[in-house]
DNA sequence: GACTACATACCAACCGGTTGGTATGTTCGG
DNA sequence: CCGAACATACCAACCGGTTGGTATGTAGTC
């Protein structure tokens, strides 16, 4: 895997489909410009994937390893109370959108609209990423509905894939617009709707 | 615009194009399949169609318009009571969530990812899609805020905007899961967002 | 007979992928 | 410690097919 090499071709490889294809989508974006890009040639990109695919594929799987660490980091999990944890998280999502489009967007989120029909590998990898990252907050959302006593008629699991699907929609609103405000103010959306599943209502102090 | 023609080779490749751009995405769809599919010569798109781009621009165009008149149609618009109508278009969104992926997700949604960096026009009618959309929901979220007399810290505006982030956001989780009840889900919890922010909670009776 | 709405035939550039090859290890019997 | 046998990592040149786009022809309508 990691060899004792300077920096492998793969992970040039790699690294230049994380910008290119977040930057022109994944079928836009040719292998020669992935080479280019990298600074390799034609011959090294076939000599480490065996199709365009397959390096969606590796991509899909490289973004999990990279962000998962970035995430895993963050120091949000210190926080004890968690409620507040929770809200931690989506702080920082909102921290993220910095620089430019292409730098804060999702690459397995953009990758999966071009390639949920036509390429299935690049489907089930994006799948993976994006609800094993979900996975990540189930386990804090579930602490605080413990935490709060509630029994709520919404799984942690779904609400831990709602905050993915505000984030997604958030990045499309952003290319749409230009404007990354568009983006956190979806953020302060559902920072306001997490706080009143975890604030107590009339209705449900029965 | 509209010759007396039965069907022009013009919709005919609009049409084609809704289906097949939802299906693999604008730049993986050639403009020699958009022919095929819609049954006419390569010679009728470009006599019709500047550019593959300007065919992107006209199907976003075609979009709004088809789309927007069904919304304008719809019966949610009889309801008397504001919030109900705002819900009634959440309700109307879900409902929407039928049949194979492709036929209920958002043209515009799509293409924008592709094209926002690449192809501005593209992105602009993408962009004036999902916003003046969105701009006929604003009118309900307002009626509603004012029959609430609330004062809220968030405009109708980004409320509107962030249903439209959320199915945006649907869409995406629904294609990586290959699953549309997720997409639903989310729906759902946009509906409980709705309905807690016009709900009277007893921070806000002051 | 001019104009619109298409069809036919074609092209240069580019596409993903393959080829034959080299330089640099690594393995292991003697 | 040596060197044959093999593996890995990479490169430059090339291939057939497809791409978006064009040039030209033609049927029907005002």
């Amino acid at each position: 895997m990691s060899s004792p090499h300077r920096i492998s071709a793969r992970t040039k490889l790699l690294d230049a489909a994380l910008s290119v294809v977040r930057e022109k989508g994944f079928s836009a974006t040719s292998v020669d410009e992935l080479c280019r890009e990298a600074g390799v040639t034609k011959g090294a990109f076939f000599h480490h994937f065996d199709s365009k695919d397959a390096l969606g594929v590796a991509a899909a799987d490289y973004w999990s390893e990279t962000t998962g660490e970035m995430f895993k980091a963050a120091p949000y999990h210190q926080i004890k109370d968690p409620v507040e944890r929770v809200l931690g998280y989506v702080a920082l999502r909102k921290q993220l959108l910095d620089g430019e489009t292409a730098e804060f967007t999702c690459l397995v989120g953009t990758m999966v609209q071009e390639a949920y029909a036509s390429a299935p590998a690049i489907r089930e990898a994006c799948k993976t990423s994006i609800f094993g990252h979900a996975e990540t907050l189930e386990t804090d959302i579930q602490a605080a509905i413990d935490a709060c006593r509630l029994s709520p008629d919404w799984t942690a699991k779904s609400l831990a894939l709602h905050t993915q699907a505000v984030l997604q929609g958030a990045f499309i609103l952003a290319k749409a617009s230009g404007d990354k405000a568009v983006a956190e103010e979806m953020v302060d959306h559902l920072d306001r709707y997490i706080r009143s599943l975890f604030s107590p209502t009339p209705a449900q102090e029965a």
